[in-house]
DNA sequence: CTGTTTACCTGGGGGC
DNA sequence: TGCCCCCAGGTAAACA
């Protein structure tokens, strides 16, 4: 499922080899995937060059010569990735993107269709975060803010750390991975926290995060990068789909439990 | 206002 | 073989 690491590693592979190039087409077999109305969000990409992609938490942005920006989110199975121009396509697949100077197309695949593409002006970048309730992204909070919106939260430090308006960018596969890591319970609550334990687990949010985006991601079953490929962090994950398993600090086999309605994975020795 | 539950979807897996 | 049910989890909307 895509969470900070994987929208990163699609942003960095778009980055490689959209910028500049103009779309020449859309096709839209899919209308529901795209906020709004097909006809302007076609109208405003078509004949426009993208000038630069960015990423806050999980959600993209592609920025258009023409002050537009595509938002994508790929929720829970949404894949972004180049095929070659002939490529049939399949059920899943619910947009294509076409550019002048470039032997291969861009295909959004989506077996859930969960996925959206909406378009924003470019200037509304600040007013679009806010509406989502998006805080800081996950790689680049500070303590302050992260510590500030974490102690007001009155549900499980899970909970928390799923809560988008918290941290941006951390979803359930990360989450189980930075508790287990700091030793940290789901359950624990976040205003019982100290503050010198707040600014270790924010190191682990940092430093999880940062060594997936190197290992390009995590694939469980969709997950893909711009280039097709999966990930390779689910072969570093302590905890996550490891029930029964033993916990590689202390051998104590791994729990499956349900916590912020989300299937989690803890250490009950580890984990207190 | 905050927190909780449900809906959105499809495919895969277990039980029978 | 196939049907039924449940589960996966990011977000939005409905609800308490």
């Amino acid at each position: 499922m895509p969470e900070l690491p994987e929208v990163e590693t699609v942003a960095n592979g778009l980055s490689n080899q959209l910028l500049n190039k103009t779309i020449h087409n859309v096709d839209v077999h899919l209308k529901r995937m795209v906020h709004g109305f097909v006809a302007p969000f076609k109208k405003a990409l078509i004949n426009h060059a993208i000038t630069n992609i960015t990423r806050h938490g999980k959600y993209l942005f592609l920025n258009l010569e023409n002050e537009k920006t595509v938002v994508v989110h790929l929720r829970m199975t949404g894949q972004l990735f180049f095929a070659p121009i002939d490529r049939e396509k399949d059920k899943h697949t619910h947009l294509e993107f076409y550019f002048d100077d470039l032997n291969e197309k861009l295909i959004y695949r989506d077996i859930r269709t969960f996925g959206r593409f909406t378009l924003i002006k470019s200037s509304d970048f600040d007013s679009y975060i806010a509406d989502k309730k998006l805080g800081g992204d996950a790689l680049t909070i500070s303590k302050k803010e992260f510590a500030g919106s974490l102690r007001k939260k009155k549900i499980s430090l899970k909970g928390a750390l799923l809560d988008q308006s918290v941290i941006a960018g951390v979803g359930n596969i990360y989450a189980d991975e930075i508790l287990h890591k700091e030793k940290l319970s789901p359950v624990t609550s976040p205003i019982s926290l100290s503050d010198e334990q707040i600014t270790s687990l924010l190191k682990s949010v940092k430093s999880i995060l940062k060594k997936a985006v190197l290992r390009k991601g995590t694939t469980f079953s969709d997950y893909v990068n711009s280039y097709g490929e999966k990930g390779k962090f689910q072969l570093s994950l302590k905890v996550y789909n490891r029930q029964g398993l033993p916990c590689k600090n202390c051998k104590t086999p791994i729990v499956k439990t349900k916590v912020a309605g989300r299937g989690t994975y803890i250490c009950p020795s580890c984990q207190r």
